[in-house]
DNA sequence: GTCTATAATAGGATAGAC
DNA sequence: GTCTATCCTATTATAGAC
């Protein structure tokens, strides 16, 4: 079989490094301690990695990339429907899930890689999609609590089946935007 | 006057620590840092504090406090509206707001300092005083919603005069518990 | 209560052998 | 690709003078 771009040894690091920033933090895990989970010694870690952040932004980047990807569509789309606007922004959190407690759990880490922007500007434009671009701000509090609510559920409710938690975040968020699609399930005319 | 039972330069080196850790973390923040700020040195540092840890804790009891027995005192009421409960969580929240924020974006230190089993445990007895001790998922999705989205409109609406603030933050925590007194100003019967 | 000086340790990073 | 050995720097913390 042909090389793989991202070599074995390569993602070993990465998925070591992950496990031990998810129990302890960023920057209380050395490179020691990473290298030490492999069997490896820290010189090791310098051939796939140039410094400590390479490593960290190679990690980031798959999520970085997709939450990127989903909300340059959302803003392109027509209008659309904010429980499929929030269902979209659930799926890309939940199959990273690891990488969003890693970044919801660290900020000041984030802030010394320069991601802070990235996540604010995030949050202003999810703001900006859910509540429109001059809402006040009881829309622009709706929108913040529907937003961190479902990364919350996300990381609170590790415990519940996907789907089972899918429904009852959205829920939960659509109820907090005063949606009036607030369930699929429980549709009430007036 | 009496002697202070904080000394003065004691408070002084606290409110440095706080403003250098919300800046740029707790672990990106060193004594030296703290001490360089006030015009003194390390060891002036160790004169009121035993150790970097015990300035931290110093730093987070108040806090710690509070929220503790706003807790004890919300256990122990009959039933209370959830909307006075979401008040006081916010009061309390607002009045130590940058230790709130300290706490909320560096989780990593509160693990290692031991206050992660503290802060899942407020979470919880929140949750259960909010949607009662053997509430499904759906009804705890909802609670946690509420709960995050109180501490995030704090955080990220700090532009926002307290009183504006907190009619909005509670009227998006309270639409998202699904509580029937949503809003004081926009209630409207079925 | 604050200083100078210093110990003890650990971190990220590199040189060069294999 | 991985190792041993080492450099440089920064940290927490202490001893002892003032």
């Amino acid at each position: 079989m042909p090389r793989p771009r991202t070599s074995e040894t390569r993602q070993r690091i990465l998925d070591a490094a992950l496990e031990l920033f998810l129990e302890q933090g960023v920057q209380q895990t050395s490179l020691r301690q990473i290298a030490d989970r492999l069997g490896l010694t820290k010189p090791a870690l310098y051939y796939h990695f140039s410094s400590r952040e390479d490593l960290l932004n190679s990690l980031l980047q798959p999520l970085v990339a997709d939450i990127d990807s989903v909300l340059a569509e959302d803003e392109h789309g027509t209008t659309s429907d904010p429980r499929d606007l929030l269902g979209r922004y659930f799926d890309v959190s939940y199959r990273h899930h690891a990488l969003t407690t890693l970044m919801l759990h660290d900020l000041p880490t984030l802030n010394e890689l320069g991601y802070i922007d990235q996540v604010l500007t995030w949050r202003r434009r999810l703001v900006a999609v859910l509540a429109g671009p001059n809402a006040g701000v009881a829309e622009r509090a709706r929108a913040i609590v529907a937003l961190g609510g479902l990364a919350d559920c996300l990381v609170l409710l590790d415990d519940v089946p996907e789907h089972e938690l899918r429904a009852a975040a959205l829920d939960a968020a659509c109820a907090a935007l005063g949606s009036t699609s607030g369930s699929a399930a429980e549709e009430q005319p007036r």
